[in-house]
RNA sequence: GGAGAGGUGGCUGAGUGGUUGAAAGCAGCGGUUUGCUAAACCGCCGUACUGAUUAUAUCGGUACCGAGGGUUCAAAUCCCUCCCUCUCCGCCA
């Protein structure tokens, strides 16, 4: 949410840098419900500090038991005034509410300018993809030869893009994320947390996600809950409402599975790992004052980037345009995995810095050194998501003969296991 | 799910209709004293919106004692609804 003081006074600013998203935005409606609500508010303070300090007098005169009709009277007819306009400020509250959180944050100076991916920028390329001497397989044919995944039968139980792994594929998925999850809280400095995996309407608004996305998510109805569609709700809503006394940066990191309902990608790579219902992910979130937040951005990136570079896997990085950044970011790094059987990179990582957008929603602040009460930045990044590596590495890995070789800084957190083969697989495979 | 108790400022905790934004204590901040530390003493010590002024500094107004509604000239205090927490019982992992 943008700072309607920033709106009044900066109208041309605001209006120029949400050009560059490619939308325009109607601030005139949002002005005009701002100048009627600060009219209605001097209007009907002025009629509740008069009844306030006549009722003072009522009080008195009654002590020393004087008549006070007349001015009881008089202070009913200003309550009934005062109900009326309080209704009516109320209702321009609300109006004004709304279309502020439909107002998407400013981007950040020196993005790239355009209307779509096409305009993002590659800030680097890491690696070097790998040259086969056969054709290279999907991940799909690769894993289902191994017995890693089953999307058969997890489509019979419960419908397309909800992965069933099985065995090594099981495994690897739990590998994984106490890889991330151990490289993240011992040499990154973040804490690990454990949230729900179910949020409220309140938390989805915070983070950005309603009003604007509420087809992307599945909602539990009975009892007005939705299903995370990242951990960066359940996360970054950690100090919601909060004045946050401890010193900053707070950095944490969280596992959970993520639940996404893709509305209107209905056909699109239905088939595999790449785009799905339910994955696993860890994410990155930062609370951090706001000077420092782009150094933050910086090195939550680096951070992510870590994880790629111990597996070994060619990447590149992505600085987004203003015309592909999220709803909420100001500024947004893409991390995408080189995956050879797609000929084709996938996205596995977005980090972004949102400055005090969510914090505002939220209600996240902390306290200055001049003691003063701001909002916080906050920022978060996958770091990453669990589906398209594994594409990557089953990809990037293979062999001619089916097998994929893993990359030795995973090996410990998979019994020393070092190769995935046929043998292996089959020895866990459920149908026998 | 059943029964009971309760939700007040960073914390503890007073307050049952009229200078209560809210006693007191703790913590915190500033200062005095002190060779240093400690102690003692003095002062300050919520948030948001809004108005005035050149001012994110100052002064004023309004609102907020779990949330929302109601009664009243006046509500932390009375009434209603909801949410949450705690204790006991039951159920389950």
């Amino acid at each position: 949410m943008l700072d309607i003081k920033l709106i009044r006074e900066k109208e041309a600013d605001v209006r120029a840098a949400l050009l560059k998203r490619g939308s325009i935005f109607k601030l005139e409606d949002v002005l005009a419900a701002d100048r009627r609500r600060r009219a209605l508010l001097t209007e009907v303070e002025a009629l509740k500090s008069r009844r306030n300090a006549v009722s003072k007098e009522i009080g008195a005169l009654k002590k020393q038991g004087q008549p006070c009709d007349e001015q009881q009277a008089a202070m009913r007819t200003v309550g009934d005034r005062i109900t009326e306009m309080d209704n009516e400020v109320r209702t321009v509250d609300l109006e004004l509410e709304s279309a502020l959180l439909q107002i998407p944050n400013l981007p950040y100076a020196g993005l790239p300018v355009g209307p779509d991916k096409e305009s993002n920028r590659v800030a680097r390329t890491v690696g070097t993809p790998r040259v086969f001497d056969f054709k290279p397989k999907g991940h799909v044919e690769l894993g289902e030869a191994l017995g890693l995944f089953d999307f058969a039968r997890a489509t019979r139980m419960t419908g397309a893009g909800f992965p069933l792994f099985i065995g090594v594929g099981a495994r690897l998925e739990r590998a994984l994320i106490q890889f991330m999850l151990d490289i993240h809280t011992q040499e990154h400095g973040y804490t690990e947390v454990s949230p729900p995996f179910v949020c409220n309407p309140a938390a989805m608004t915070g983070t950005g996600q309603l009003p604007k996305m509420a087809e992307d998510m599945y909602r539990v109805n009975a009892d007005d809950l939705y299903l995370i569609p990242t951990a960066e709700v359940p996360v970054t809503n950690i100090y919601r409402e909060e004045i946050i006394e401890q010193t900053l940066p707070i950095r944490l990191t969280a596992y959970t599975p993520c639940f996404r309902r893709e509305a209107g990608a209905a056909g699109r790579e239905t088939r595999g790992l790449i785009r799905v219902h339910q994955f696993d992910k860890v994410e990155m979130v930062k609370f951090v004052e706001p000077e420092t937040s782009y150094a933050e951005l910086e090195t939550l990136v680096a951070d992510a980037e870590d994880i790629l570079k111990r597996l070994e896997l060619p990447y590149r990085v992505l600085e987004l345009c203003t015309g592909d950044i999220s709803f909420a970011a100001a500024k947004c790094y893409d991390i995408e995995l080189w995956a050879p059987g797609q000929n084709d990179w996938l996205e596995v990582s977005s980090c972004s810095n949102f400055e005090s957008f969510q914090a505002r929603r939220a209600g996240i602040r902390y306290r200055r050194k001049d003691g003063k009460v701001d909002f916080v930045h906050t920022l978060n990044g996958s770091g990453v998501a669990l589906p398209r590596l594994v594409v990557a590495l089953l990809e990037n890995g293979q062999q001619a003969d089916g097998s994929i070789v893993l990359p030795k800084a995973l090996s410990p957190f998979l019994g020393g296991m070092t190769r995935i083969e046929r043998k292996a697989a089959e020895t866990k495979k459920v149908d026998g």
